[in-house]
DNA sequence: GCGCTTGTTGAACAACCGTCAATAGCGTTA
DNA sequence: TAACGCTATTGACGGTTGTTCAACAAGCGC
């Protein structure tokens, strides 16, 4: 097998294996069971367990920030409500995936949460990228370093807030959630 | 040694290589050797591995919601700040073991994200019975599915932004922080 | 003293990570 | 076609660590 799709092989199975266990749960052994191949062969293409860790979830991470892309509409609030929309679907679409994914970046080690603060940081970044100047000065945010803490915290608030409503959508409506969200940015900021 | 304070012994000792260490990290092997005990007497106490880490956070989330006992102020938002500060001290004086401690917590498997998650909702419940029933109209609040959502989020946040701001304190004062924190509760609920 | 409970140990077993020398397949070139 | 080199791949070995278990010892009631 070439070398490119016996990589990509590993990593995929090593990203459907994390919805039923932790990331270090996975045992090379298990892996390499699973895959039918060799448990040295796993330390020819990765260095260690760390480093295949951190593959897997770099390529998860890329193909979030990939996947929800944003579109242009005019109202900054209501932009940002579409782009958090796109978001939310991504993990309705992918839940034990993406679940596992922020588990397992959010408890491992310097590394791994780099790459997964990465991500958020392009995902968000890229939401306020659309949004133009004046569109940013409408929600209340300039670049200080206040303001760059209480973005972060309110991006953390929609990683728990979308995970717990996938998990339980009743109570609220998608469209009203995304609305809530939104609205919550400059509920922040501005408070 | 009798088996109340061998236990204590063990959970107080996890707890402490909780500052330096990762919870998994912390092997049975060292613990034992650390408390100049046999492997085997471990697992006299706790049932194996796991067992120990549950009881190692369960210990320690005890102690957060035991030490950050709130005060009874008048004004809902200065009560709230009050309180936040309160939370905000402890993960001042334990930083590492704190964030240690919530790393595992949403790292770990199902038990453990139970037992942290639990404790936080000790938190916030407490934060509002303090807070009487006018007070909590003032913030904004009332007690429904979205509601629950939205706080869960807030708090979410709260953990994010402390301890990004005790890792560099830079930027904000702490009490101007601890005024946005309590502000943006109603910032969130109320946008 | 005798048995019973229980804290405690140390050895043995099992699972797993990481290493490395050896092999086998395959393309290239003489 | 045969020799050669490259590399994907293996299988065995060593070392660490979690887990079990039979045995020991120390206290305690009878």
């Amino acid at each position: 097998m070439s070398p490119e799709s016996r990589r990509e092989q590993l990593l995929e199975l090593g990203t459907q294996l994390l919805s039923t266990r932790t990331l270090d749960e996975i045992s090379i052994e298990v892996l390499a069971e699973e895959a039918g191949i060799s448990r040295g062969l796993l330390y020819h293409y990765f260095g260690n367990k760390q480093d295949f860790h951190l593959a897997v979830v770099r390529r998860a991470v890329e193909q979030l920030v990939a996947i929800t892309a944003p579109r242009d509409i005019e109202d900054p609030l209501e932009q940002l409500a579409v782009s958090i929309g796109a978001y939310l679907d991504y993990v309705v679409e992918n839940y034990t995936g993406y679940v596992s994914l922020v588990r397992a970046a959010a408890g491992g080690n310097e590394e791994l949460r780099a790459i997964y603060e990465e991500g958020r940081r392009a995902l968000t970044d890229r939401i306020f990228e659309v949004t133009g100047p004046a569109g940013l000065d409408a929600l209340g945010l300039s670049d200080s370093p206040t303001m760059r803490l209480l973005v972060n915290g309110w991006a953390a608030m929609l990683e728990v807030v979308i995970i717990d409503w996938v998990h339980d959508p009743r109570g609220i409506a998608r469209e009203d959630l995304l609305g809530r969200l939104a609205r919550a940015l400059p509920g922040i900021v501005l408070a």
